[in-house]
Parts: structure tokens; C-alpha cells; sequence
DNA sequence: GACAACTTCACCACTGTGTGGAAAGATGGG
DNA sequence: CCCATCTTTCCACACAGTGGTGAAGTTGTC
């Protein structure tokens, strides 16, 4: 837990106020104050000071089991779906690669050392699982892979010493060189392809997002393995490029 | 605009922090430093180092443009979403609805003067018109009479004096006397309905979710006027009140 | 190309806000 | 009923947050 720079500017409250709506951002029941308080490394007394006025704020609810992430939380991710200069591009091409492909589309963006789904098309068939936008997916599986590809080398380095196992959902296990050479692979192709490995049965084809900045967003199709048949997935490799660059091209 | 109590705990950063994010729930483009103070009634210095702060912590992003929302918010809503007790209980009754119905299923909740579209899912025929999770709506227009009808008369009058035209989207108006007729024919009926209200040629059904503390959400049903016939309404209006009723008892 | 108008940024001395230890009050298990 | 754990309230001090000011950068107009 190597404590990094501070910087520009610096708000003590403010900075430990985003510290505990982050704790929330991961767990998935009501948390207590002292709980919180410990997961936030903050004194008791502060954290619940905070608590009040993100409480009062409507950023966070609660009641007899403890603090739960609140319903003001919800606009903000309204505005930013709605005003990201990314998502708009995105959204008609989601719309058109869905209607062409009959297969669900989506498209990532990569925050750390995750992807998060920020938005989905489905296609003729409705996926059985959920993928609910804000999902937080792993880097090297499934369509992550398209956005590890793009990392720099001193990137990459850091993510792979981060991830203690790399096991797929069949089962398998991956090993550093292999998956390094995947990469290399889909730097050459110019997209992903998957079977199988963060969900069983569900097969996918990706393709990052052309950005002069980095790239760190991906537009993805997924369905069944019968949906997206090996010898199909080179056309939507192809497709996908397509896809991509049309959103980078409308991106402003 | 009168302003309130600030009782209990205040802290002045943290609270203008607040005020700065909310000025971005509203407005549809990217912002500039000056307009942001100016919106939130904050000193451009001031306005200026919490927005670092924000920025540096993802919440709010930049570019030659100005400041607009951040990535940061999606897993905040995310969190929410995953954790409410009301939102997990109405899932699968929203499920059974749109699939007994064929319409397309939403859950409601008051949120001040408006109402927020919390979950939605898809009948038969999806609906043309997005309506993603987190939009506002009003709350004197289509299912939000369900839930005025179960507003105080404190808080009727608040909501009706700050009402300042009632124009349906058919372009008809309603004046105050008709309105509170109709919401209390909705508190006998146990549901409302709309005809082309809030959106031309859609109909709806709704019945507020029962809760001790004053029920602040509702389930709705939406379909076209040919998926709604009227004579399909009171029947469909029996199915809410139950489907409101299970969501309520599914609530811990 | 020179001005004007606007926007953003860095500085810094003052002071009022946020701090957190400690003690009182709830809650609940055995 | 008592003890262990969690939550809330209190308060005096110190330092974090404040915001006026002016310089630097950007955009648009004539």
C-alpha cells in the first residue's frame, strides 16, 4: 500500500469524504460506522461526521443494519452518461453493430486496473446474465484483453504483478508469457476474441477504441458460442474495427 | 427559494463539494469554471480547488471545453443500485410483470419535486423512446400522479405552488381543481393512469408501493395506446396494486 | 496583428472550520 | 443483569480551507 504523491491541491475533507464513498463503491451490504471508519482508515468520529452530511445529502442512506450507498448517487452517473462526449459517439454505433450482428453490444472503458461496462445494445437474443452498467470486469479476461493490449509496457508490468491468479471461467489457467503473446496477437489483429473465459458459454470479439491519449475503451459484441461460431469471428473482427474507429471519428 | 435549517452537522467544503456536483446533474454540456461558481453561488478560487480535488479523483472530467462529469459517478450509482433493499426486492416482480403483461415494467421513486426511473424491464415489444435509469421526471404527469397521491397535504401544496404550468403532452392543461379530483380518485382506485401525458401516443398504469413511512416509489406498466386498451386498465391497475404490494413485502 | 474580453491559475495571510480524543449513551448477547 | 461493542455528543485547539488579488493564458474582433 505504497502511499503515493498529494500533489496540487489538497482537501483534507473533501479527499476523506470521496475515501468513504469509495468504500462503498465495492462492498455489497449495509456497512457499519465503525466498519467503514476502519475500511476508510479514518477516526470513528470524523468518518461519522462525513456520514452525516453525505446522509443529509442524500448520497447515502441508512438505517437499522447500517450505511448503504443513497439514491443521489444516482444523477450524477445520469449526467455523466449523458454527457459524455464518448458515450454519444458510442451509442449509435452500438445501436447499428447490434441491428447488423443480431449480437449484444457494448462498450468499456478502462478505470485502473478494471473495465466498466458503460453501455449496451442487445441484439435479437437478450443475454441471460446480467451486465448491469457500472460493472466493474477484470483487465484480462474476455474483452479486457483488448484494453490490456493497449497498455504500455510499464502498465502492463504493473497490472500482471497486481493479478495474483489468472484463471478462466473454464477452468484454465494462463500463464504470464502465454497471455503476453496473446496481446501481441491482438495488437497485430487489431481485436480480442474470447470463449468462454470470464463467463462460461458466452463468447465474445472486441476492439479497442482508437484514441491519440491512450487507448482505454473498447466496443465488444457477445452471445452463445453458437451465436458467434470460430469461423464468424474474423468478419466481426473486422466489423469491430469498423465500429471503433466510427466512434473515435465522432468523438470531439 | 427559501433556504432552510442547516441544523445538526455542517462542514462547509464538503457541502459546497456537494453543491458543485449538483450543478452537473442538471446541465446537459460541459461547463466553464466561471459558470460553475456562478451556478453554485461559490468564489471562483474556491470553486476552482474543489474541482481539482474532484477531477484528480475521477468524479468530474475536463477538456478544452470546460468540466463535465466524471466516470467516477458510475460506480457510486452502481453501489446503489446493487444495494437497495426496494431495488433487489422489486427485480423479479418487475420481471413477472413485464412477462404477464407483455408491457414494459418500471419502479419509480420520489425524489423532491421529481421522480427517478430506478429499474425498467422490457416487455414484449421494447419501447422506441429511451428512458435510461437515473432520469427525472415529473411528478404531475403519467405515473408520478401515483405517487403525488400519496403526498401530504403539506407537501401537495408545496409541490402544486412550485408547479408553475400543467401542460400534458396532448397539449391539453389541467388546473388545480381537476388534478386534485384525479389524485383522489387514484387514492380510491389504488392506481393511476395516463393517456399521452408526459409522452404522445404512450400509456401507462402505476400503483404506489405501500410503505409505513410514506410511500415514495411506485410500479408502473407502459405500453402503446394499442398495448393499453382502455378496457384492459382496471385490470391492469389490480395487477400493480399487487405487484406494488409484493415489492413492498419482499422489502426488508 | 494588436486589443479587448474572458477564463484559468498561483499566491498567501487570516480565521473559522474541521479535527479527534474522551466520555456519555445505546444496544445486545450470554 | 452485567459486560462488551457500537454509536453519539462534546469541546478547545491548530491548521486546513478561504477568497481577494494579479499574472498568465486563451479566444475572438476589428
Amino acid at each position: 500500500m505504497a502511499e503515493s504523491a498529494k500533489p496540487a491541491t489538497s482537501m483534507r475533507s473533501l479527499e476523506r469524504a470521496i475515501d468513504i464513498l469509495e468504500v462503498f463503491d465495492a462492498s455489497q451490504h449495509a456497512l457499519r460506522l465503525t466498519e467503514i471508519a476502519r475500511r476508510a482508515g479514518l477516526p470513528i468520529a470524523t468518518t461519522q461526521r462525513i456520514l452525516g452530511v453525505l446522509e443529509a445529502r442524500g448520497r447515502v442512506e441508512r438505517d437499522a443494519n447500517g450505511y448503504r450507498p443513497g439514491v443521489g448517487l444516482i444523477f450524477g452517473a445520469h449526467a455523466y452518461l449523458a454527457t459524455s462526449p464518448l458515450l454519444n459517439a458510442a451509442r449509435p454505433v452500438l445501436q447499428d453493430l447490434a441491428a447488423a450482428t443480431g449480437l449484444t453490444a457494448s462498450l468499456f472503458k478502462r478505470i485502473g486496473w478494471f473495465r466498466v461496462v458503460l453501455a449496451r445494445v442487445d441484439g435479437a437474443t437478450p443475454l441471460r446474465y446480467e451486465l448491469p452498467i457500472g460493472e466493474r470486469l477484470p483487465l484480462h479476461l474476455g474483452a479486457g484483453k483488448a484494453l490490456a493490449a493497449q497498455m504500455t509496457d510499464d502498465e502492463l508490468a504493473g497490472f500482471l504483478d497486481q493479478l495474483d491468479s489468472h484463471t478462466r471461467a473454464d477452468g484454465s489457467t494462463v500463464d504470464r508469457d502465454q497471455f503476453l503473446a496473446e496481446l501481441s496477437t491482438i495488437r497485430e489483429l487489431g481485436y480480442s476474441q474470447a470463449r468462454g473465459e470470464r463467463e462460461p458459454g458466452m463468447a465474445s470479439v472486441a476492439a479497442p477504441v482508437p484514441d491519440p491519449a491512450g487507448a482505454s475503451a473498447a466496443v465488444q459484441v457477445t452471445g452463445t458460442y453458437t451465436d458467434v461460431p470460430e469461423d464468424r469471428v474474423p468478419q466481426l473482427g473486422v466489423e469491430l474495427q469498423r465500429a471503433a474507429l466510427a466512434i473515435a471519428r465522432r468523438t470531439p
